[in-house]
DNA sequence: AGTACATATTCGGATATTCGGATATATGAA
DNA sequence: TTCATATATCCGAATATCCGAATATGTACT
């Protein structure tokens, strides 16, 4: 955690566990919202409050791309955490997150957004 | 992040400055509520009240001596997540962490409890 | 301009969390 | 047993956070 990281914000950000869900999906590369909502099996609106917190929290940064938002875990979090980008890895063999890697991988094939 | 950590549980202990406050100081070592009451200036129920929720998440294990219950950094986050532990060490340069750092030092001088 | 789709924000209502004074419990000493 | 000290728990009130439908904004295409 570096000086320029609000680690209260993060602690914060990472509390709830669809965040959490979130970011263990990110560890596997770029994803848009409505990947996320297909995967998570959420509303939009529910998705992009959260993505905006983890923003905020600067754990991701978002790149958009025509009509659709990209979002990717952030160098500030990859350089400054790198603990915690290993913790988030390790987490892909626990429950919710496995299943969701599961969907995730089906969601692949047949993606239409 | 071991499989029998609670991860959600970990971050929302964090997600709150005092608690941060509090685990910032255990990295120095064992302390009493009354130490924390001291240094940190706050009521008797607030540390307490905190310090069950650090123990619910095992960030913390406690010991009886007497009339005094002594908390400790547990063995669980030190070997279930080291980064974390460096995490916090990493803080005691930054406020408020530092601030507390040098009321308790002062602290235990004077200690009477 | 108008339409279609992706995303962000707003809103009220439900739920969760916090605070700290008051009280209960635990221990040791007289 | 009675008293003093340390800690834990209870309680209501204040604050924060969550949800998701509805709405607003942004982009691409015709």
């Amino acid at each position: 955690m570096n000086t320029t990281t609000n680690e209260i914000a993060v602690f914060k950000a990472l509390s709830e566990e669809i965040r959490v869900r979130i970011m263990v999906l990110l560890t596997k590369g770029e994803l848009c919202v409505c990947d996320l909502t297909a995967v998570l099996k959420l509303p939009q609106s529910t998705i992009s409050r959260h993505m905006a917190k983890l923003k905020g929290a600067q754990l991701v940064t978002d790149r958009r791309e025509g009509k659709w938002v990209h979002y990717r875990m952030s160098d500030v979090i990859k350089e400054g955490l790198p603990d915690l980008t290993v913790t988030l890895r390790n987490l892909e063999h626990k429950s919710p997150y496995s299943n969701d890697l599961t969907t995730f991988n089906n969601h692949k094939l047949i993606k239409s957004c």
